[in-house]
DNA sequence: ATTGACTCCGTACTATTGTACGGAGCGCAG
DNA sequence: CTGCGCTCCGTACAATAGTACGGAGTCAAT
């Protein structure tokens, strides 16, 4: 059987099998000499076919090329196979619990959206902008009043824009010991809540200084 | 501010910025004179977040870019938005849809497989090596008995082993027109179901010839 | 003025899964 | 023995989303 041949027996591009080859997910046949042309059996259409059809259940070539180690393996076991597909099944499960959190996000969106008129009124475009607002952000709630908790409200110099909020936020909760983070550009403050033995006053300012925002303390 | 700073600030490498440049996500920022540092504002520093927002939503580079532009059209309605967000719903749906099916051919798989012994008794492989056994095949089911149908009985010469025989069943069922194909190493025969007025006999023989296999009418 | 950190720019490389191309060689039929 | 089609081989290219590198230039501080 010539190349062509078990490529369109196995459903796949000729390139496709030598692509295989030079992935060694399969041998290169016998050739009857040097020069030669690579001369096919339904074996390696059956290998062919046996990637395919694991690719269709999400296995990567990698994984493939694993699998059809074990397959030669003599001392392979059922349940190194059975290791492998729980490991695949749950990593299919993870994806679908994420495509479903950015589903009902989505779902939320078209909900909320007017569906009509100025763009400037578009609650998706606002809800991308601003992160955190379609859902709960768990990471800000789990963890208030951990172990010596802390907490300390600036006055901030440097802020340009709301983003730049945000952005004070964001280098705040950064920092190991940070629980939660709360800066208004109008009010131009900032308040975070942290672990006394984790960080410090001094580092949330250094921290901010870094990103270009001068805090001060305002002793309560 | 710098590109490090802005760079940080987004939540990005520096690298990435400048690639969002080259890919015009983002406009290059007016710097001082030829030669000097980009000089950014926090709006590309929101941009920039916009844009990793949306990944996060499951847009692509592409479609953000497409998002962007909406967003400084003098001219988008909230419409349109609405529409891409809606379609990228739906793919995120259909998505969801294939990993299910995956899923619970793996769960399929996982519950048949002894779990331990030998290799050769793996029902796991034995079900990636041998498509179509785990769940329904319904391109298979589907259409008896469409329009004119019509069926032949073929002995086939030329098999080797089992793996020939789903090779002439998928090579039938490419071919218009054909319902169904069951091929027998075993008996060295061949059944297909096929609509009369859109192929033949003749035309089934052509192509498992044109396979490596020669079929043969057995007149029943 | 010099040092050190940062930036600029183009290019090359990462990973994944193949496709496409061009020149040379092989096999078979007439 | 000549032609046609198929194959061989290495290499380049596709899309996606960045990351890394090297040499030169710039900025701010000392």
């Amino acid at each position: 059987m010539t190349i062509s041949r078990a490529a369109t027996q196995a459903g796949v591009g000729v390139e496709t099998i030598r692509f295989y080859e030079r992935k060694g997910l399969i041998e290169q046949p016998l050739r009857p000499r040097d020069g030669g042309y690579r001369e096919y059996d339904c074996e390696t259409v059956e290998r062919v076919r046996f990637i395919r059809q694991a690719q269709e259940l999400g296995f990567s070539l990698r994984e493939i090329a694993e699998l059809l180690a074990l397959r030669t393996d003599p001392n392979a076991d059922c349940s190194d196979v059975r290791v492998q597909a729980i490991a695949k099944r749950n990593d299919v499960e993870a994806k679908i619990g994420q495509l479903e959190n950015i589903r009902s996000a989505l779902d939320v969106l078209i909900a909320r959206c007017p569906g009509g008129g100025d763009l400037s009124a578009c609650t998706i475009m606002d809800a991308i902008s601003a992160p955190g607002t379609t859902g709960a952000a768990p990471h800000l709630e789990a963890r208030v009043s951990e172990n010596s908790s802390g907490s300390a409200i600036f006055k901030v110099d440097g802020m340009h824009c709301a983003g730049c909020a945000r952005t004070i936020e964001a280098v705040l909760l950064t920092e190991p010991g940070v629980g939660e983070a709360r800066v208004s550009f109008e009010r131009g403050e900032a308040s975070a809540s942290f672990d006394k033995g984790v960080t410090s006053v001094g580092r949330l300012t250094a921290v901010a200084a870094k990103a270009g925002y001068r805090l001060s303390e305002q002793k309560s």
